[in-house]
RNA sequence: GGAGCGUUGGUCAAGGGGUUAAGACACCUCCCUUUCACGGAGGAAUCACGGGUUCGAUUCCCGUACGCUCUACCA
């Protein structure tokens, strides 16, 4: 009846006031999934009628963050398309428009109401019952507009430029109903819901008419959006139904919250910060506070994870298959499989899936992004570059996000800058500092600098000191890496070269003489 | 207060009238590993409660409880 004829559109209608959270970027790659799924186009729209809380810089982080998740629109404030324009701000007058002709029709009315007219009411109608009094067909009546006022009275009052809101007279006991895509059939009573406002006193609309008639004009034919707009819907459907046709109206799905991991409630950027993890994509600097907050992005996660694991929030194939690219989402992805129960937001669960793409991905997929990183960290690989993708095979099954290599690669290139030299204090003695001057020799010596090489003699030394090589490798591996970590200590010996390891064990030789010393 | 939505282990969850109720994260034990990881083996739930329907309900229906969302000239 509805739209199943019609070219599949989307859109996601983000306001521009700060960065993009988590379960925004959600919302975006469900609609992204549908929409690739039925060769329909996916818009960006950006929602900003409210003046107040616009922030400069918000529009472009959204840009980008998509662009990092891969998930690109198809129109756009900044590409453009034949259904622009795609900024609220920009369509003002079109809202007014539509407010006028819902008067004319008698669905909607003048308010001239002041913000203290309105917190009167507020606190006079207030009772335990009823704790917080809505302005709609009960309580209409008795306020200042259009319905109370004579016709002559209205027309004076708008002549004199007298500030006044449009707010839609939502009929009484009217039985509402929707199909949504994820809950099923959902019906609700006009009487509870008030008489929202249509258009502001400064000629901005609503979201709720500003949605409406943008849905309609740029045809959109699903609409993906948080649950907290359930509540919300009848005054759509009622919109719908007096503006374009319930038989024209956006087929729904209100998607299940992400909830903070502790307790209870829907997961803000407060939590994040209390409880030590990001909440948006990306970095973001609020430009009026100067307030900054993490992102996933600079934290070092791959965006083929951050997407998984949105998408897996919320949603399951029904199978047992966790670990989904992109290109199997667009296969397997169905909305009859997305949840009804919102989903507290692990973390930990957060990091597994960056763990599992570094160690799924290649190494040359990623050496950039570790080219970048140590680049950041100040480690010079100059005329190492080729043995980077060896290194990252060696250690990526080690790094839990991307800034782990910094970490786990920089003694390939550089030696330690400090040494857990407490590690092998306690067990230190002339026996093995001997050990460690013979085998500086035997190194010397060495033509073949192999990993099978270096360990064979290593543990013929030793076995011709007494000692067991047990308790002579993590000495080596401090000296060489500086702590308890890393790849099997040989192969990274012969990587280094004869001349880096030597110069490690030596320096670390002189290190624990002097602890002697001290001690 | 009201309305709407929801309720399978600590968390994410599969399943769905008859099952030993999958799997993952975290946790614990062990194996592998002369570091750290990876990997492998194992450990814990009568599916919120109460009624129905049924030969049989975690699964269907109705209540109750609890939780969440909304209740702005914010979205």
């Amino acid at each position: 009846m509805t739209s199943t004829n019609r070219k599949v559109r989307t859109r996601f209608a983000p306001s521009p006031t700060g960065g993009l959270h988590l379960g925004g970027v959600r919302t975006v790659l469900f609609n992204y999934l549908f929409t690739r799924q039925h060769n329909g186009q996916f818009i960006l729209r950006i929602e900003d009628t409210d003046r107040t809380r616009f922030v400069e810089g918000a529009e472009a982080y959204i840009y980008e963050t998509l662009a990092w998740c891969g998930l690109n629109p198809d129109e756009s404030p900044a590409i453009g398309g034949p259904f622009g324009p795609y900024r609220q701000s920009e369509r003002k007058a079109i809202y007014g428009r539509y407010a006028e002709q819902l008067i004319r029709d008698g669905y909607a009315y003048y308010a001239f109401d002041t913000p203290e007219e309105l917190e009167a009411m507020r606190t006079q109608y207030k009772t335990a019952e009823n704790p917080s009094p809505r302005y709609d067909s009960t309580l209409r009546g008795k306020m200042h507009n259009s319905l109370t006022l004579s016709s002559e009275e209205t027309k004076k009052l708008l002549d004199a430029g007298t500030a006044y809101v449009i707010r839609l007279k939502v009929p009484e006991n009217e039985t509402l109903r929707f199909t949504d895509m994820i809950r099923g059939e959902v019906v609700f009573n006009s009487s509870e819901t008030d008489d929202k406002v249509l258009l502001k006193a400064d000629g901005m609309p609503t979201y709720h008419l500003a949605v409406v008639v943008d849905d309609h004009l740029m045809e959109i034919t699903h609409s993906f959006r948080g649950e907290e707009w359930l509540p919300s819907a009848p005054v759509h459907i009622l919109l719908w139904k007096y503006l374009f046709g319930l038989e024209n109206m956006v087929t729904w799905a209100h998607l299940p919250l992400i909830l903070k991991p502790d307790g209870n409630g829907k997961l803000s950027k407060r939590d994040g910060d209390r409880l030590g993890f990001p909440v948006f994509a990306m970095n973001w600097t609020d430009p009026r506070t100067g307030d900054f907050t993490k992102g996933y992005r600079e934290l070092g996660f791959l965006p083929e994870a951050f997407v998984n694991m949105l998408a897996v929030l919320g949603w399951n194939d029904g199978t047992e298959q966790e670990l989904f690219s992109m290109e199997e989402l667009l296969q397997k992805f169905s909305v009859e499989k997305i949840h009804k129960k919102g989903a507290k937001f692990n973390y930990e669960k957060a990091l597994w899936f960056n763990k599992e793409w570094i160690k799924k991905l290649s190494a040359d997929q990623l050496k950039p992004q570790v080219i970048y990183w140590l680049k950041n960290a100040g480690i010079d690989i100059s005329g190492k570059e080729d043995q980077l993708p060896g290194i990252i095979e060696q250690v990526k099954d080690r790094c839990t996000l991307l800034s782990d290599f910094v970490e786990q690669t920089s003694f390939f290139f550089q030696a330690p800058e400090k040494l857990d030299l407490d590690a092998v204090l306690k067990k230190w003695n002339d026996q093995k500092n001997s050990f460690f001057i013979e085998l500086i020799r035997g190194y010397e010596l060495a033509t073949d600098f192999t990993p099978e090489n270096l360990e064979h003699s290593f543990k013929e030394l030793a076995a011709a000191s007494q000692l067991k090589p047990g308790e002579l490798m993590l000495p080596l591996r401090i000296m060489l890496v500086g702590g308890k970590f890393g790849p099997h200590v040989f192969d990274i010996a012969a990587a280094i070269g004869a001349k880096a390891t030597i110069s490690r064990i030596k320096y670390a030789l002189s290190l624990l003489e002097n602890h002697s010393k001290d001690a």
